[in-house]
DNA sequence: CCTGGATTGATGCAATTGCATCTATCTAGA
DNA sequence: TCTAGATAGATGCAATTGCATCAATCCAGG
């Protein structure tokens, strides 16, 4: 049904390479984080979005939409952070089924210890690799995958 | 110690871009492979690097450095491959603590069926979004980044 | 030849993930 | 108003991952 024939040796190459750096990428930056006793990845990209979102917080669904985990995924993470004192989950008012999440302050205190480390991370990783206009073509090269 | 200040809005950007599109990619290859009924990528990986490798096998330390995998990971997932029948284990002439993994008959005949709905999901993500150059281009930002 | 340290691979146990399913609520249409 | 189906989120259970550690070699220096 969706075959269209084998790929070109670039798609392969340009597919393997994708795979090998962003796995070494993530490792370096999960290590680092590690290192400095802090929470994972994934707890950062959670912080952030409701960093983002404000006082209004958000509702798990739309994390779920921005993040890209699993729905069973957050549901637990939320526990965790929750457990942790570092979100508040709040009834809403005209939806008796759904929850919104905000971010405490200690929340974002957290969020702002692995941000050093993060940032740090990135500038390494990435920022001191390329220059200016390298990291927009590689940035524009890979938007041009998004969303299959 | 190593933080060369924040990172650039490029550099966040390109992270970012990064972070997303690759675990969409995996996730899509992923998906079409389970529905496809076939095993996940990792077994993928490592049956490649055996079918690359030849009569002659691989080490598992081998495999570890090729495939970027855990050592606890590479021990079970080649347990996992055993009780299939894709790989055999076999005693090292030299080294009495090692082992040689061959990949079986079986065992290639799973690839070949397995990279038949992975080369199409390549070409489908990557090699049917961009042009030849622009793969080119794609591998070679991404090459700068390797390693760290 | 011996010994301390390094290397290779396996494994017990806890934490996380994935899958399937469940409950509760909401919404649209008869 | 009632009901079938959709949506939001949680959860039991199995599989996988991560961590720490172990046993069995191997190897280099004395």
């Amino acid at each position: 049904m969706n075959d269209k024939t084998v790929p070109s040796p670039a798609a392969i190459k340009a597919w393997a390479r994708l795979m090998r750096v962003s796995r070494q990428l993530v490792e370096k930056a999960e290590e680092a984080l590690k290192t400095a006793g802090l929470p994972p990845l994934a707890w950062y990209d959670v912080l952030h979005e409701l960093a983002e979102a404000g006082e209004g917080g958000l509702r798990p669904f739309q994390l779920i939409e921005r993040t890209l985990f699993a729905q069973y995924n957050i549901s637990r993470l939320l526990a965790r952070l929750e457990t942790d004192g570092l979100v508040e989950k709040l009834p809403v008012a005209d939806d008796g089924r759904g929850q919104t999440i905000r971010i405490s302050a200690k929340g974002r205190e957290t969020r702002r210890r692995m941000w050093a480390v993060y940032g740090s991370s990135i500038t390494q990783l990435v920022g001191a690799k390329l220059a200016p206009d390298e990291l927009a073509m590689l940035s524009a090269l890979l938007g041009r995958l998004r969303h299959p």
